[in-house]
DNA sequence: AGGCTCATGACTC
DNA sequence: GAGTCATGAGCCT
């Protein structure tokens, strides 16, 4: 069977977030604005969906079930609060990009590390850049919270989501720079 | 404080 | 292989 993704939409009071799905676990997060231009969207759940339930309702079930996990997740991370969390896939993703993003898994919230910290922790103190590489390239981004990562210079650094949506995560779990 | 350079590892084409 | 970085440390004004 194909690695079919299936795309189900999550209002939160940031917008609407896309959610994309495997059959191990959640693949993928859009943030609000990338429906917007992108065009195809909303076929492609409903077509997905129902290919789905021919072939087994039972998964439609359980992915259904990590929908709602993902969905409560999501909304309290962006609360700044912590929360447990959907079986992530990482299929196809290099070990390296895994290692730096359970790391990140292990920040709690209101926490930050840096690069450099990261890089430390994965036994590769010198991997600083390709840490931001890793972050840069996070397809599920608020849940694995590459938000909390900085430069070492208590500095910014870079967010894929544009460095507003950084700021104010940042903002909401308390975090003062 | 701000700016420049450079070593550096992973990734992409 | 060369080019691209969401770095970091060092060394200048």
């Amino acid at each position: 069977m194909k690695n079919k993704f299936i795309e189900l939409p999550i209002s939160t009071p940031d917008g609407i977030f896309l959610a994309h799905y495997s059959e191990k676990g959640l693949a993928g997060i859009d943030w609000p604005n990338a429906n917007r231009g992108r065009r195809g969207n909303e076929s492609q759940i409903s077509s997905a969906s129902s290919e789905l339930v021919r072939d087994s309702s039972r998964r439609l079930l359980q992915i259904k079930k990590w929908h709602s996990t993902t969905e409560t997740a999501l909304k309290k991370i962006l609360a700044g609060k912590k929360s447990k969390l959907p079986p992530l896939d990482w299929t196809g993703k290099t070990e390296f990009q895994k290692s730096v993003w359970r790391q990140m898994l292990k920040i709690p919230a209101g926490r930050t590390k840096s690069y450099g910290e990261i890089a430390v922790a994965i036994g590769r103190p010198k991997a600083v850049r390709a840490v931001g590489g890793a972050c840069g390239a996070n397809p599920i981004p608020v849940l694995v919270p590459c938000h909390r990562v900085l430069a070492a210079n208590k500095k910014l650094g870079g967010f894929s989501g544009g460095l507003d949506w950084k700021r104010s995560l940042l903002a909401r779990e308390g975090i003062k720079f």
